[in-house]
DNA sequence: ATGAAAGCGCTAACAA
DNA sequence: TTGTTAGCGCTTTCAT
């Protein structure tokens, strides 16, 4: 009894390379567009390639030169505002030899290192940290190992590249904006965040700083309000049931993230409180679903596309030469008025 | 001069053999905890993997063994059922050795095989399809050659196990729940799909079938309206555009998809008519966003987390047992009733 | 229980 | 321009 003849092995350079006739040096030259080819060599190989259906294998790939395999590492899928960056990052790289891989750390801070470990075990060619929460000294360590490219996230050029929007002016976008409407009680909701170093270089401690400072430049130093929760739709839901539970309820909440105004939203939604007649509300990033009709949310436009295809720019330099000094790339945010932020209603007190 | 000590170079199983004095064979038995080693040795080996931080190379393991890497996907991440189905697949890997990585076909055919035949490339140990739009010869191609689970879309078991939602099925409970409240008129928005093979593989499809049986068991056979677009917000948007226009407007829209609906409550609220006072609206998915206070969209549970769990735990007994017959695991959806259905307004025709 | 050695598919010196 | 050969880091027979 014969074995199969299904026998599925896959197609090799060597079968390619006899199948043509030639050196498995050749097809790989050839493959690769390397030069040192006659043209006759090149139809010959590329016409067994395509007979044979030849791929080369881009693990055996990685144990010599490349994997043309980019990583990246996102805190959550769900936060609408990461697929804007991965736009960008497709766009610019769809035309090149790399493929994109992407993990989510689940906003958890060994998930991250997790992830970003396995990429580097796969030998991926780079990696793009999205807001990532690991120590300064850890982030240095993987762009030391692997060409890394960080988004949003501050703090010194240190070994990797950043791209990052300025979340301090962006918050004092939304503060100006409310005062200028007559609020005075301007809650804010922000990530919690205890580290000391992440308190300069994470973008929510960011928001959070520009939110004290442009209160304090509007004469509202005395009415700073924040509460400190996480930067999810959870997040935004209990933070918001702790400010309606408060005698002196704000007139406005400024949610550090898109994601964490929809919680605003359901909580004041579940209060039967009116957006804006009772309460003002902005978030922060032009997720898609802030043009939603029915929500229409005031927000700071991060231009997450721009931001993406930067990164991607900058990630494909690095790897063409590792050397080169590392920059920080700092995009200004813009304010977008819809509908949830309104003078705050009458008989004040 | 020497030449600096910062050589990064990696850690690989020949510095631990040195490092613990034993054989690389020795520390790849103890790594994989494979059997024939000694207590003795494993701690050896152990303690040497730790001292030098040591891990393993997956893409130099890809040339023998596993890469302990899982491929998934995506259409499209900005649907956030997929996030659903993705937690359910992240929960049941929890605690193994795989590790995800996932990529979106960006709802295009060639992108999709792109994406998979890259995943192929990289030696995956598995893949997990979802919605795929390939062809079925074309999935049993990707199935002949690593372990795969199709999820979400119907057909015959085709050498890959298929984890599905029936609906058939959702869409008559919507186009039930629809007539009971009164509506006559239930247009439904639809992808379209021109592919006869699809026509009967795609959920879609299967929705667009299960709505016109429906309307005919509701007597409603001559009222069928449907519209075809695709399955995203613009979708959504364009395809109430399209029924607005028309002088027998439905009372009500049956979105394909939650992500349609958001489109369509779009649309309508550009036109100035509300929900469901001048009109109902259902969708399909029960993503989270659904349950958005001031969304609140009636639709179908699809209970995308247990979908996605089934399927990585097919995904691992496959890799486990790529002889094993296939199987087709289908669940019954379930309806959502919110604020976005009522009965239809007063003054017909 | 342990280790020597071959080889996975590819690339890169080096020769011819 | 072309081919020969030696690895890349690991797993896996096969001896010992």
């Amino acid at each position: 009894m014969p074995r199969p003849t299904t026998s599925s092995r896959r197609v090799t350079i060597v079968d390619v390379a006899r199948h043509a006739g030639v050196s498995t040096t050749a097809v790989s030259k050839v493959v690769r567009k390397a030069s040192g080819t006659s043209a006759q060599m090149r139809s010959r190989v590329l016409a067994a390639v395509e007979q044979l259906g030849y791929r080369p294998s881009a693990t055996a790939r990685a144990l010599r030169g490349r994997t043309y395999t980019l990583g990246v590492v996102l805190p959550d899928i769900r936060n609408p505002f990461f697929a804007d960056i991965l736009d960008g990052v497709t766009e610019h790289l769809s035309g090149t030899e790399y493929q994109l891989l992407m993990s989510s750390s689940h906003d958890d801070e060994t998930g991250e290192q997790r992830v970003t470990d396995a990429m580097i075990d796969r030998s991926m060619d780079g990696l793009l940290l999205v807001a990532p929460i690991a120590s300064r000294v850890r982030l240095q360590r993987v762009a030391h190992t692997v060409p890394t490219v960080v988004i949003g996230r501050h703090g010194p050029a240190a070994g990797y590249d950043i791209v990052a929007d300025d979340d301090f002016i962006g918050a004092g976008l939304v503060v100006a904006h409310l005062a200028g409407l007559g609020h005075r009680h301007i809650a804010h909701i922000e990530h919690d965040e205890a580290d000391p170093i992440r308190r300069v270089e994470m973008p929510n401690a960011r928001r959070a700083d520009g939110y004290r400072h442009a209160m304090r430049a509007h004469g509202l130093g005395d009415r700073i309000d924040i509460v400190s929760t996480t930067y999810n739709r959870e997040g935004g839901y209990r933070g918001t049931r702790l400010l309606l539970e408060r005698r002196d309820r704000p007139t406005a909440i400024f949610a550090g993230a898109d994601i964490v105004a929809i919680g605003v939203l359901d909580a004041l939604t579940e209060a039967g409180l009116t957006v804006p007649g009772d309460i003002s509300v902005a978030g922060y990033d032009d997720i898609s679903f802030a043009r939603f009709g029915p929500v229409s949310l005031t927000t700071v436009d991060q231009a997450g596309h721009q931001i993406g295809a930067t990164a991607a720019r900058l990630l494909l330099d690095r790897i063409a030469d590792p050397a080169r000094p590392t920059s920080q790339v700092t995009f200004s945010p813009t304010l977008v008025t819809r509908r949830t932020t309104a003078a705050p209603p009458r008989s004040p007190r």
